[in-house]
DNA sequence: CTGAAAGCGCTTACAG
DNA sequence: CTGAAAGCGCTTACAG
């Protein structure tokens, strides 16, 4: 079964393949093309089960309407749910995405942002990896729209669209602390990327402005591939010998870190909250039916996908906007729930 | 910046295009290109930062190296993990693969294979929705590389590969019975789909064989879009009033429907699993840090993926293959943890 | 061994 | 109002 062609309906009805494309492309009226030729177009068309070749059209007029996304990993849900808003926004405007996980390898990210320019993708959503500046500066000067997404480079003249993760820290901390913990260590990942380092530097600022003690072996910052035993270890480390407790809480700066961290701590045989609170980034299902259901710092992950396409696409339709470079910070909120104590 | 053409590169060296394209196609040897040319053209290649414009090759050649998915929600992980590795498993083949979710709806799914077509995929893996047949069909018909996943329609010849749900909820509710379960109850998706009938006639086979009664008003079927409010309804009708318990266990046939339950069941004041017994489909990580971590039938989702990418590469390479229809059924195990008592 | 030419399926000036 | 023609960037017979 040959796919039809647009010279296939244009020689059924002995007209040219430009009044066909014309009246298929909504230009019947613009061309004053007679109703009557419109009507007959646009029957055989459906007839033919026409569906207009776009690998076509995006050789002819440049655009490809797809969208390039490079995230960590789809398989984790705080991308997914990303990913999920993005595809949908999407959508919406007749945009596809092409998924791709970077693990946070910059080697990977490399050979994706590859693909995606020989794909000749309109534009890139891309929550970048550590050490990817240069691909992001060349993506830059390529001028095709590109919105960074989660983190960003602050040497980087770039799009981007995050949370404000220094507030976020600082207020989870203080939550803490108001409850009376004062042994508050800190769990996250040696990403090297500002988003990382500002919840550090919240945690920090929270225990400073209560003149609480920064203790940095209390900081432990573990590689982004971890397994449950690199998280186990670094609990144990914090907890110290029974009867002589280090640490009274946790802060765990992603949602991976704080269920395999929970199942270590319950796996030792420690109750939360009362013999340690916890407190995480980001709001899986997991939180809810979780032992002591944990307070988190929930970040609006549908808002950020739905910024970024709208980003993107309104570059697309205003390509002289492509200078006037759109830094978004939302707000997260604070869910609390048991894990920290009353 | 304009790109950089196989034309740019053929003017700068005085060559044709056509020795360019065999040069970098690696086909210099076969058609005994000067290797002192040939050493040339990459180098220039190289420094002109020469990417190909898969969108032209795609027109030419007709093949866009590109598989289209289509899967109930990508937000979900278990549709996250397996989407994850199918774009894994086609990116070692050359592949890109673009992402769309249908929630289940046969309007949406018509729709993205549209989209899908058009963008002349050349294969296509799929989780169709029910009243989807139509939409396979033809696919079926237009002999383009297709392979269904996670469900199929046993009245369409067509590739597919999933696991063995009968099997997995018979094993799964003779646990619950081993463990001196007797009013088992069922909560499923009201799917009509394969996949979710046969978990539900693995149920009451298990039951059936222990001798114990079939009751139809314990199988509770959800709408797929069903919120908290929903299966908490369906726990509570289950429940019945307290010191007359109608049920001591539920089989879950999602993971998304065991922890809403599992919310509600602790909601209620219930424990697991003195009060009620629990095990469920797929095995998310809420479910081992859960308040009793939840026995569960563990799908091998990594392997449903890469399976699905290979059958497509095979008849992409082997076009001769395509009436050689693969149906795979995979084995589930049973992951036993609290949740069921002991 | 290498090049000129056709053509994939579109869109879009241009001409009448 | 409508059509012939060029061209997007490739690949690939075909010719020499």
């Amino acid at each position: 079964m040959k796919k039809t062609s647009l010279s296939d309906i244009a020689k059924h009805l002995g007209v040219s393949k430009t009044l066909v494309s014309f009246v298929l492309n909504g230009k019947g009226k613009e061309f004053r093309i007679s109703d009557e030729i419109c009507k007959k177009v646009l029957e055989v068309a459906k007839e033919l089960n026409y569906q207009p070749n776009r690998i076509a059209q995006g050789l002819r007029t440049g655009k490809t309407n797809t969208i390039g996304l490079i995230i960590a990993d789809i398989a984790n849900p705080f991308f997914g749910i990303l990913g999920r808003e993005i595809e949908q926004e999407a959508a919406r405007f007749g945009y596809r995405v092409i998924f791709c996980s970077s693990d946070e390898n910059p080697e990977k990210s490399k050979q994706q942002i590859a693909m995606l320019q020989q794909s000749q993708v309109d534009g890139y959503i891309i929550s970048p990896p550590k050490k990817s500046e240069d691909q992001i500066r060349s993506l830059v000067k390529s001028h095709i729209p590109l919105v960074l997404i989660d983190r960003y480079f602050p040497e980087i003249e770039c799009n981007h669209i995050s949370v404000d993760n220094f507030d976020a820290a600082y207020k989870a901390t203080n939550h803490l602390i108001a409850l009376g913990h004062k042994k508050i260590a800190n769990i996250t990942v040696n990403l090297d990327l500002v988003n990382m380092i500002e919840r550090t530097e919240g945690y920090k600022k929270a225990l400073l402005d209560a003149s609480l003690p920064v203790d940095e072996s209390l900081i432990k910052e573990l590689p982004f591939s971890h397994d449950n035993k690199d998280v186990a270890r670094a609990i144990k480390e914090l907890v110290g010998k029974p009867g002589n407790k280090k640490v009274d809480a946790i802060l765990f700066a992603t949602s991976k870190l704080g269920i395999n961290g929970i199942e270590s701590i319950t796996a030792m045989g420690l109750k939360i909250p009362d013999d340690i609170a916890v407190v995480s980034f980001d709001n899986p299902d997991a939180y809810k039916i979780c032992i002591s259901p944990v307070t988190v710092v929930n970040q609006p992950l549908k808002e950020i996908g739905k910024t970024a396409v709208q980003v993107i696409i309104n570059e697309l339709k205003h390509p002289d906007n492509i200078h006037k470079i759109q830094k978004i910070t939302l707000k997260t909120d604070l869910i609390i729930r048991k894990s920290c104590g009353s």
